[in-house]
RNA sequence: AGAUCAGUCCGGGCAAUUGCUCCUCUAAAAAAAUUGGAGGGGAGGAAAGUCCGAACUUCAUAGAACAGGGUGCCGGGUAACCCCCGGGAAAUAUAAGAGUAAUCUUAUGUUUACUGCUAGUGCCACAGAAAAUAUACUUCCCCGGUUUUUUUAAGACCGGGGUAAAGGUGAAAAGGCGGGGUAAAAGCCCACCGCUCUAAUGGUAACAUUGGAGGCAAGGUAAACCACACCUGAAGCAAGGUCAAAUAGAGAGGCUGCUUCCCGGCUUGUUUGGGAAUUAGAGUUGUUCGCUCGAUAGUCUCCGGGUAGACCGCUAGAUCCUGAUGGUAACAUCCGGACAAGAUAAAUAAUUGCCAUCCCGAUUUUUUUUGGGAUACAGAAUUCGGCUUAUAAGACUGAGCUAUUU
RNA sequence: GCGGGUGUAACUCAGUUGGUAGAGUAUCAGCUUCCCAAGUUGAAUGUCGCAGGUUCGAGCCCUGUCACCCGCU
């Protein structure tokens, strides 16, 4: 596996994960509020990981700004999980995690970079890995 | 040269690092999956809105008609079209000319759902006398009567007619304008203009031009119902097809167990222990065992079903590019060349550097140098042909306008 | 992606042969009451989502556009 990448067995694609992690997660967010989070820790003897999936409100921006930023979001995840990684294959946990948009649409952020969105991902990772 | 309007085009480039997705080849014994390596492809002019038209698929359907829906000047293009091209007519903007003016003519552009209200029905508020079979409020004119003034005569009032010329209302008032005519008027008559009908000529046609007749009869509204002509079955790739876990079973088969009553125990359940009945599910048989059938329970296999999921549909096509020929043009034909995204909680990106274009500031006579900022609208989802809407900066063409120079 | 629907007062909704746009709630003022509530009388409030067109005249008819909502794995 590549150290920055993120290929399709790390992604959550079936609508019944979706369900779980919304029903029986815990939601989190950012300290502007900017960037929302529900994750669910289970216990996984034989293949610990991490899996992880972008959503984004119809409502917050149209198609192309919608896109960007669920760009942004998995780059920003992609350059920052490798302690993420070895903390779950340790402890023997397997993490689901939905990325999410809080209050943040495309009024106010026209021109979206990748440091409008990087340390919203740092903190949520961060607490994800205290609550481990 | 500038700004304006209209149309057409274009829709930043290169490199490094880190990633995503599809295809081909290759290695891990083979197949599949996965991983590694190499190579190649990876958003638009609107991909958008989903407003039209098709291809394709399934369902329905003997055929025809009605209803419903759509289109509506003429000719052509097209697979088809509420599309495109050419032409006609009308409206309108600007400029010039004519005219006292209304207005007309010419040129250039723009726009047009541009069949029919001389088939029928409906509607036209308020105002106004009257709003569609015209009527007669105030005027105007004639005749008769009464009355006043000094008389002819004139005024006032009443009655009977004439008229639609003037007034006022309205979006719109029953051809317009000028002359004749008359008691006053009136297409009552005449010229010009308009309208209707009709003939000839030109044109494939829409229509145009010219002549003749009528003598005004015919207000507006069909994006009012409607009439006429032509077109039209419905739904949509979440269409539809193939494979198919799990689960439920309403089906088929195999294997195992299976009578009823009473008493006791405790785990209060059709569980276990003991006893009794011998008519003990039915058949076979003298009887028992056994066997067959049936009921019921468990378990296994199949069956059908088609969910999760996977695959096909899925990208080579009314395809794109160059050139030639025909055509005013839309477009057609031919020669040659190219293969150019195919994802599915949904890829096509992120960061950095250099360059490009534009803007602002500093420096400088200019060139230059340097700092900062900006680079739009927007993301394929079965595929095409159009339409509509959004769009930074730039390029080109045309039109008239303004300024300068000659 | 495909299909369908709705925009009218601060809120919830009426508004059909096209002719000066209404109801209820809420708001404000008066009356009533010692005061409040309730009751009662009155007032104010609208670019009829936006832009064109047809018509003498458009909330209504037609075209375009914007926003919102619903259904179909």
């Amino acid at each position: 596996m590549k150290k920055y990448g993120l290929s399709a067995q790390e992604k959550i694609k079936s609508r019944k994960e979706f369900e779980t992690i919304y029903q029986l997660g815990k939601t989190i967010h950012s300290s502007n509020n900017t960037i929302k989070a529900n994750y669910i820790v289970d216990i996984e003897e034989q293949y610990p990981g991490v899996e992880i999936a972008v959503a984004v409100s119809r409502k917050s921006g149209n198609a192309v700004w919608r896109n960007k930023l669920k760009r942004l979001l998995r780059e920003s995840y992609r350059i920052n999980k490798t302690d993420l990684l070895n903390l779950c294959s340790v402890n023997n946990k397997k993490v689901r995690v939905v990325f999410s948009t809080g209050t943040f649409n495309q009024r106010e952020y026209k021109k979206l970079k990748l440091n409008d969105v990087l340390p919203g991902v740092i903190e949520i990772i961060e607490m994800i890995k205290g609550s481990i």
